[in-house]
DNA sequence: CATGAATGAGTATTCATTCAT
DNA sequence: GATGAATGAATACTCATTCAT
């Protein structure tokens, strides 16, 4: 079962990448977790560095995927911009994991794989950057500093790995409702319009993590 | 002097845990960043973790006695928490280093010192959770989820220490009244009522940390 | 093979811990006595601490055993005091090393590995104990402070593993047979019964450590 | 008070060197027990083995002054060695310590420094070599094993400062006289003549150790 | 496919010692 | 006489990684 292993490694990752950071999680931590001898994990993996990197590639990747897939042919910056917030609340809120690991462990990428990496996280908040300004544009929505308010929102929204269970009152469906709702008052958009489909993009979260959310 | 080796010391710790992590930070790092051999470092700190956890506990203290000698004796919720908002951002941008350390680093204590440090985490937030519920009881706020939007607002906030740079276009002040509008928003509160005194909240925190901003 | 490199690593921190003690002696010491890096030096032993309990316990246990096959069911005190006396004698002349290390490093135990090991040590001082009392009761041995005449004849016994050299004049049956007497004469004891038969306890300790003697 | 804190670093390394051995005193604990800070130390010692060799060597030197002082003048070979085994065991019981000390710690000197405490060691054990001899001539003292048996005497009584404790029902006096008779006995000396003044054997070792027993 | 054995380089921390004040 | 500051070298132990089997 190459495919059980390697997943099992893949997944002990991201949870101890998340939970001790890159530097606090040791190649034995990742072997007993992922229930294999250290030495076999090389099996699975090229270095310890070159597993983080596949990962948050593989992670940005899945999320640029989905935000193309959601917003393909939206037109209206109020619509793109809620299934960009519904999507990313969904994604952090199912993924906690490997959002921190992308959010928190860029410090530990050589500078090879950060160019990458943080070209790929570029090209995420472009989407948001471009929505923002064209919904400016179309009058909806009002910021003196688009920049500072992307910025705002992105970690707003992103914070959501930080403390969402699954446990708690709130679905997926209402987080994602509220944030977009806090979103569309942070940029002063009294008519907020269409709303996202949510279940259509709980769906594709889904489809590009290859999980059921 | 002792107190420069001491402060050079608490210093290059800030900055280094700050950018690489606790973890990803070794003790020869500290020791060349302070100016000092690895083992007159010992003259000056515990251990490794206790000066973590002496940098993060002093840390939220600073925060929290700003925060009270900011709100002490104000009624108007809009106006609490629009100077907890000022107070948050200008730490958080003024000194993103340790307030980073706060935010990411709390994994790597040991349980004894995490529980001083979320202890302390949670007075801070319980302050920005009361003047939110009191807002939402005077009417001047209106959230169906309180507690989601204000996990949500502190994310958004402490997120300025992860890019504001002092060098660009935003003075703290202008970052500190658009954070404060776009929470006023995210409340859906027209009328914000009486503004914060950015210049007093700057002077506070400037004083609380003893740095000039 | 795994056995030998085991073997090594015991047989090398014997010799050292008896040489230079244990606090004397370095991981690298170890490692370069065993013929082994000294990160490979832990994958066969926990701690340094460990490794000197277990040598420790083994010991004693091995003197335990011996002492317990050789008296079973012998029932004149003198005959008993007798083999116990050989056995003792026999094992701190063959086995110096193991036995200096448990005399002279308890005090490098942590209080946990103190406790078992004292425990053993006292178990096998109270078979002493037993026969010079039994020897009293019986009148065959004459002694005012059975108790000190214990000490003192214990520490007489122990005392050969810090000078008795295999090289020199005597054999170690000639050994055990003058240390008997020497007891014997120390309790008063004129008419000494049966001899212990030296051979045998040659042969029993021999196999309790696995070594030819 | 230059003498008071030579004597306290005195007592303090030779407490700590017996019960931690030489290797597992750090120069800390002994700036610790001594009351001084570890640089003032410096002030009342050479290095940390120098200091050990002194100890040692100033109590090789008193163990032998009072011995040559007991037995100036004395004839008859059961009477010097009652003298030698009372002084022997006094001082054991008395300064368990400092005994400790040069039994245990002779591995930790350098080659030059042991040189000379052995060299201090053999002078003493030379007394008793001639006495057991010369009582072998004179046909009191019998024994196949004068060399073994003078070995194992030593360690018997040596074996004292191991386990004497003053709080226990033995005086100093009764734990020598009861030595002493288990020495003659050991050496077939059925009629053992006048015995040793002990009062004086105290008295001697008061004296050569400036203190009260 | 899997792993026990192995290690050079690294970890945080402590060592005995010196010296300027 | 006394010590805070300082350090090079050492401490026990862990690291990520390789490789023969």
């Amino acid at each position: 079962m190459v495919v059980d292993s390697r997943d099992r490694v893949r997944a002990a990752a991201v949870k101890l990448f998340a939970d001790k950071g890159f530097h606090g999680t040791g190649i034995r931590d990742l072997a007993q977790a992922a229930k294999l001898s250290s030495a076999s994990l090389y099996h699975y993996m090229g270095t310890k560095e070159e597993l983080l990197a596949d990962i948050m590639r593989e992670s940005l990747e899945r999320l640029l995927a989905a935000a193309a897939l959601a917003t393909e042919g939206v037109e209206d910056p109020r619509l793109r911009l809620g299934k960009l917030v519904a999507l990313h609340v969904i994604t952090h809120a199912s993924q906690p994991s490997e959002t921190r690991v992308v959010d928190n462990e860029v410090h530990a990428l050589s500078p090879a794989a950060k160019r990458t990496i943080v070209g790929l996280r570029d090209s995420y908040e472009l989407l948001w950057s471009e929505v923002i300004d064209a919904g400016i544009a179309a009058g909806v929505f009002h910021t003196g500093q688009p920049a500072v308010t992307r910025l705002a929102l992105l970690e707003m929204c992103s914070g959501v790995a930080r403390w969402y269970s699954p446990r708690g009152t709130l679905t997926l469906d209402q987080l994602a409702a509220h944030y977009a709702e806090l979103v569309m008052r942070a940029l002063g958009c009294l008519d907020v319009g269409e709303q996202p489909d949510l279940k259509h993009c709980r769906t594709l979260v889904s489809q590009v993590w290859s999980v059921r959310i």
